[in-house]
DNA sequence: TGCCATAAATGAACATGTTCAATTGTCGAG
DNA sequence: CTCGACAATTGAACATGTTCATTTATGGCA
């Protein structure tokens, strides 16, 4: 027995000791097993005893991974949200016109959003006010430097006049993200939510928004 | 017995049977037990066996009123709901610049979610995507009024030349409410929100969009 | 008044999230 | 290699949302 652990432990990445390797796996297997059954049956359908039965780990050993329920689906969507932010953050077009690029920022999120449209509604509904679990403050982070990123877009544009002088970039920031989110869930109410139709629909609402933020000739220039 | 059973039906509101009158005092006290508890405690530290134990009734007796836990929150609500749309209905001032009336509008639903910040944030929680109980049509159709209501502040507003000419005013009332809702969300968030506070990001937030909404030349007029 | 049909209420039984004392597995020291 | 210490895992036990067959209460009728 000793003989055989041995010869896996060599044919596996050297660096790391059983133990950690056990974790690893196990927490995999976990993410997978969760991901596919609140994609299935949705999160209040699913059950942890079939988490674990499908993770191939006891009941309790889930909760030595995440502090409850509503947690798990956190630490299935964190690593996405970090792919969907890398993915976003470098689809920005530069020297765009703004709303090309607010777009740009938030089309991988209606993509991923689109084939998955009952996950997204669930984890939209936790994610209210969700501060208590252990996958909370990664997913607050990440949130939080979206908006920062689409702050980042406000102060250039207004720096090179793409937008007119604006006040408070982090207010703007912060009406832009609301919007979008404000956008999402009457998108994702509908039955078979479809990416273009989503992305159109926050194209007019920036439109009606950056009016207001446009220089004053332009606004003037285009009546 | 039956002599003390017709002298209260004598001495109560002759109108209505024994059966009838009996269903709506469980209601009122069921209503009244689930909304102190949700308050005192929060929605997920209530246990439905609490909330029928201080009614005074039987456990299975409150999946007679409401269809789950979520749908008493509802069943709660629904009254508050009424009764504030009515109130800010009434308050919204005529004639009165386009943003000092949406403020009015949304001036009571603040008053009444800042003395019970607790029940507003798991309320916010769960009306998400909230389609299945019994009370979410009476909801839903709330909601729905006062967008309406959002929306023919718009036209008359832009009627009268108070707004500029909108293409939209649909997509401008919905754009609206969703940064009513986030700037609530926002306000929520943290320990204790204060009305005037809330109100002030609101009007500012408002602000920044009529900027777009304003005829051209109040904006070219403002610089 | 007595009786039946039906609406309403009941709480035991079940399903499922969560805890935690007991067990198992891993690693480093000797 | 053996052992002790500690990390990780386990699943039985418990807490709580929900269902439903049974019981109770009511209103109409003879």
């Amino acid at each position: 027995m000793a003989d055989i652990e041995s010869d896996v432990e060599r044919t596996e990445t050297a660096a790391t000791g059983r133990r950690e390797r056990n974790k690893a796996d196990k927490l995999r297997r976990i993410k997978d097993a969760a991901y596919a059954l609140f994609c299935e049956r949705g999160f209040d359908q699913t059950t942890t005893r079939e988490i674990a039965r499908r993770a191939g780990v006891a009941l309790g050993t889930l909760f030595t991974y995440a502090s409850d329920k509503r947690d798990l689906l956190f630490l299935v969507y964190n690593d996405r949200q970090d792919e969907l932010r890398r993915e976003s953050f470098a689809a920005i077009p530069e020297d765009a016109p703004f709303v090309d690029q607010i777009v740009a920022l938030f089309a991988p999120f209606y993509a991923q959003f689109a084939s998955e449209p009952g996950f997204t509604r669930d984890l939209l509904r936790e994610l209210t006010f969700y501060t208590s679990g252990v996958q909370a403050p990664r997913f607050q982070a990440g949130r939080q430097s979206i908006v920062t990123r689409v702050r980042e877009l406000v102060e250039d544009a207004a720096a090179d006049g793409r937008l007119a002088e604006i006040d408070d970039p982090g207010l703007v920031a912060e009406m832009i993200f609301g919007l979008y989110q404000s956008e999402l869930r009457r998108w994702l109410a509908g039955p078979a939510p479809r990416k273009a139709d989503g992305i159109a629909r926050l194209r007019r609402v920036l439109v009606v928004l950056s009016s207001g933020l446009a220089p004053a000739d332009s606004i003037t220039g285009g009546h």
